[in-house]
DNA sequence: ACGATTGTTGGTCC
DNA sequence: AGGACCAACAATCG
């Protein structure tokens, strides 16, 4: 459920609590979240500073002193807690930063999906997941030419092509369905089928909907909260996600659940027309 | 009470 | 090459 503009939030709140702390010991009660060597995980990162925190798709990279940087993915449920070390540690927390002024940066994760891993700063972006992504959603680097070759190219329903990350970072179940709806596109069209219109329609909705989900502090479905521990309030704002039977905002008609390449999918079988 | 559902990535198989 | 499918998990829903 972490999806942009959730992993964003996350991101600037960690900001705000850790950037310049030392991590001073690591634990790791769960260690299959680490990838790699749970004792060189430990040990890597004892000592070394937080520099900065970037955000490339739905990825977080902590860059730590020594040219080191640790990459981490939050898939469905992972959530960072900023704690004095006194606090009684929360249940599904699987990996532990002290750090050397008293507190803890916390991983809790109820489905144990996330993962963490650290890689050499200059290779960040080299790094198996995050080389493959495609451009992130913004004005100057998503190009709408660039999007309707790929979709052209593309047999698999818009639906499954946004939600694969290489034509564009970010979009998670939420998001991808919010924008078909917002871009009156069925979302079992062909990819390929997409007009020229339709394309650069679906792409600003892209761009602008993932903006204002970051403004109102990301989506709160089910159990997301950024690090202070907030919910987002985007949820509010949602048109077809988690509507079923609902009528549809634009033309009244009850909005529809189906299966699309596994995944759960809302739409209004009115306005968002067939091919 | 218990099987289905939930969603992201990466791996496997074809 | 790339699409189809599944596994990694645990809690919640019906």
């Amino acid at each position: 459920m972490p999806e942009l503009p959730e992993v964003e939030t996350v991101r600037r709140g960690l900001e705000q609590m850790v950037l310049g702390a030392t991590i001073q010991e690591v634990t790791a009660p769960y260690p299959k979240i680490i990838n790699g060597d749970l004792n060189n995980f430990c040990q890597l990162l004892r000592g070394r500073k937080i520099l900065s925190i970037d955000r490339r798709g739905k990825y977080l990279l902590f860059n730590l002193s020594g040219e080191l940087s640790l990459i981490s993915h939050l898939r469905m449920e992972g959530k960072y807690f900023v704690k004095l070390s006194d606090e009684p540690v929360e249940k599904h927390t699987h990996v532990i930063f002290s750090l050397t002024d008293g507190r803890q940066l916390r991983y809790n994760d109820v489905r144990k999906f996330g993962r963490m891993e650290l890689v050499p700063t200059a290779q960040k972006f080299e790094f198996a997941g995050i080389k493959k992504l495609g451009p992130e959603p913004t004005e100057d680097t998503f190009l709408v030419k660039a999007f309707f070759d790929s979709l052209c190219k593309k047999k698999k329903a818009i639906k499954t092509a946004l939600l694969d990350q290489t034509l564009v970072a970010g979009l998670g179940n939420i998001y991808a369905d919010e924008v078909l709806w917002l871009s009156r596109i069925h979302p079992e069209t062909p990819a390929c089928h997409l007009t020229q219109d339709e394309t650069k329609l679906l792409h600003d909705n892209i761009i602008k909907e993932l903006a204002e989900a970051v403004e109102a502090g990301g989506t709160t479905i089910r159990t997301y909260t950024d690090a202070f521990q907030h919910t987002g309030s985007f949820q509010f704002d949602l048109h077809v996600y988690g509507k079923k039977g609902k009528p549809c905002e634009r033309c009244g008609t009850a909005i529809k659940k189906i299966v699309v390449g596994q995944r759960g999918t809302h739409f209004c079988p009115l306005c968002q027309k067939v091919e």
